[in-house]
Parts: structure tokens; sequence; C-alpha cells
DNA sequence: CGTGAAACAGACCGACC
DNA sequence: GGTCGGTCTGTTTCACG
């Protein structure tokens, strides 16, 4: 596997802001030829480094403007429960994303939906479908710092 | 503005989950010839609906696969100390997300980092830059759902 | 919205220094 | 890594039904 340089950085900040961008821009702000870019590229889609690309779609003009992160503790924990859980939060959609945490949090997701009244549909259906010990809610009153991707700088 | 049907939300949901098909490929999944799936696609851009493409990267390979949430509760509500805390939270690559919430619990950021040690670093350079009340950390263990773009249907 | 066709840009990929 | 130059796929616009 190649090692990520420098150079490969400065790339990956670029695409992962913005993949529309050519390769004869992407090789100029790198200060690469067209072709040593284009290797550098293709070796990491490759590499598995860049796992793919995606449109960045407006959650408001989509009418999903509200994001909840959802608290939850488990009621048991035993792999039949933890199934289950899986399967509701796979084949919801409004559950853009879930983690299973350390600390005495067990899980947590985020949820994106149009309102107040949508969450609730939500809501109900999720505890109808698994039994949840705790579960509780705080919604996203202003995005404060948007996904702009992982820390490509050295730490 | 145009307003999304059907067809449009299909061409999203290809889009969010892979926006380097070609369009020869979506028209036809969307049974659509090329021309005219190509005139949805400018028209989502044009109304920002698509607001821009990106490369996905793995946080693995980039050594940064560990994941932290960080609940915050503020010093004070002074505007001078959120100007200061909203500069960090911007400045600092590893922030990857930070959201203003309701309920008790002030802020939520989303932390990326490579493993412990550079958390701890990453804490103490935020608390050596604003001032915080209450700080929490919880880690994920288990990505159960990665982000697959928003819902694309009603709840 | 569909078709076809034409013009063009850019990706892609060899060979070579 | 740079350069050259080629092919070829895919985008972008036509005009028209």
């Amino acid at each position: 596997m190649t090692d990520i340089d420098a150079t490969d950085c400065r790339i990956l900040a670029i695409l992962q802001r913005d993949s529309s961008v050519s390769m004869e821009e992407l090789s100029e702000q790198v200060n690469l030829s067209r072709n040593a870019c284009w290797r550098r590229v293709k070796n990491m889609e490759a590499a598995g480094v860049i796992r793919g690309h995606a449109a960045i779609l407006d959650a408001e003009k989509l009418g999903c403007g509200l994001a909840a992160l959802v608290f939850i503790r488990a009621a048991n924990h035993d792999p039949d429960w933890l199934e289950k859980f899986r399967r509701a939060v796979a084949t919801i959609p409004h559950v853009v994303e879930a983690y299973r945490m350390s600390g005495d949090l067990d899980y947590m997701l985020k949820v994106q939906v149009a309102d107040m009244r949508a969450y609730d549909r939500f809501y109900q259906k999720l505890i109808r479908t698994v039994p949840l010990a705790d579960v509780s809610a705080s919604f996203v009153m202003e995005e404060i710092k948007e996904n702009r991707g992982l820390p490509l700088e050295p730490v």
C-alpha cells in the first residue's frame, strides 16, 4: 500500500471538499503535472483511501431540516435484541448515522426529519419496533460546523 | 424553484450514494433519456438542492480512526465567549462537526483523531483555548450505520 | 419529455525522459 | 515525478418532434 505524503493530503483535502474539480485544476493547485496527479488519485482510489464520491444535498430544501441526536440505553444486551435494533436502524432511512458508544450511553443516533411532528412519528415507530430502556433526544438548533471531512493535517 | 418529484428523489438517492456514475447509467436507472436526466440534475444543482460533490475518505487509512462525541456546557453565555468558542471549533480541523443543541447540553462536537493520546492532546488544546463549564466525551466503539445521506421519503 | 447528432472537454493510459 | 500525444468516454448543446 502506498503511504500518504503531504502532497496526497493536499489532494485529499481538495477532493473531500469538492470532488467536481477537473484533473487540470487539481494538479495546478498541488503543483503537479496532470498525469502525476492523476496517478496519485488512482492509487488512492485503488488503495481504498478514497472510498467513493457522493453528492451533498441540502437538507432544508429536501424537507428534512430538523436534525436530532437520540441517546439510547439498551433494554437488555442479548444478541437477539441487538440484531433487532441493528435492523431497525438500518431500515429506517431517517436514521442518518448510528454509533455504539463507550461510557454509560449505549447508542447514539443522528436522525434527520422534517419537523417535530415527523420526529415524533419516527420516535413512535422506533419504540414500537425495539424495546428501549432509556431514550432521550436533543435537537440541533444550529450547525456551527458542518461536516468538512476528515482532518488531514499531520497531528 | 423546481419542486422535487419522485423521479428527482430517485436521482438524488443514487447520487448521494455514488456520484461517480455517468449520466448514461444514471438515466438508465431512473428510466429517463440521458438528456432529460441531465436537465434534471442541472436544475437541482442550480436550485441548490445538490450543493456539491465530495470524495469520501477512509478514516482508518488516514490515521484518524477514533471518533469521539464531546458534550459541552458553556462556561457562560456572553457573546464574547461564544465568538471564541466558534473560532476554536472552526480552526481545529479535528472537530469534524459542531452543533448548538436544545436541552441542557449546550454543544456537541464530533471529533476525529488518531487515538486516545491524540484525543487528549485535542482536549487539552480545547480547554486551553476556551473556558468550558462541563465537558464530557464518549467514544465511538462501532459505527452501526455510517452516513448514507438524507432520507428522501416522508416518515 | 424524447431523439439524434454534433462539438467539445476531459479522463485515461500508454511510452518515454 | 515530468512530458507528449494519443484514444475514447462522457458532458454539454444544438435542433426538432
